[in-house]
DNA sequence: CTGATCCATCGACGAATGTCAATACGGGTG
DNA sequence: CACCCGTATTGACATTCGTCGATGGATCAG
């Protein structure tokens, strides 16, 4: 695994943290970055996103988050699961309600996929 | 625009940097958010990116693309269509060829979305 | 000018996506 | 038990997307 690249897109995303900029990207990588990024492509799921952790460690339930994107309840439940599936939020059921919280860890680890390694070699 | 978020997504993302954490963000900032995610929502440009990224600033042609990826080169074309749209790449006619190259500080200002205000805020 | 090369655009096609109304599931409440 | 409420799933639909082959435009070599 050479490593020449200047650039970003960690070569082992999942393994967490990744120290990125490990020169070209495998395809199997780029196919799990993409999965998370795709999940972050649409409005609806960019505000989702800052809804929920603009509640915090609280968390959000679905009936808090129709209103202020005006969508059916259906089609955030849809946006919620492939959230839920690219693994940056979690969901928890209490009592009535399911709570969403969003996964920091995720989002620093996307962040570190982009990012350069720090210029440190 | 109270200020409360633990979390990410800039309020002001176009705007550079984005100190982040501003609350909820805008429906239209989650738009030009989403837009840039979404380019990156495709394992091929994912690895276009990462392809171009090893280049540095050389930058690389078309030609030099296709076959790693496996694609034709229609198919590789719009892809970077998408990405220079996305201000992830920019393009330069050199002569026959058309030499691309990543736009690190979109890459960083997109991070800069995603992770939180360093906690200083 | 003729031909070859690099690249972008066009047209087409199947597949995936975002959205909703209707429905089903599960937990409280009476 | 029956009923309401919050949520997930289903089915449908128009739209968008990823991909290719064919074509066009621009640049370099003869």
């Amino acid at each position: 695994m050479t490593v020449t690249a200047t650039l970003p897109l960690v070569d082992d995303f999942a393994a967490c943290c990744a120290p990125v900029t490990g020169g070209v990207i495998q395809a199997a990588t780029a196919e799990r970055l993409a999965h998370v990024f795709k999940a972050l492509g649409d409005p609806s799921r960019v505000r989702l996103v800052s809804l929920i952790a603009a509640q915090g460690d609280e968390g959000a339930c679905v009936c808090d988050l129709t209103a202020p994107l005006e969508l059916s309840q259906p089609t955030v439940s849809h946006h919620l699961k492939q959230l839920l599936a690219a693994g940056l939020v979690t969901r928890e059921q209490r009592g009535k309600w399911a709570y969403y919280r969003v996964v920091d860890t995720a989002l620093n680890a996307l962040a570190g996929a982009l990012t350069s390694p720090a210029a440190g070699g």
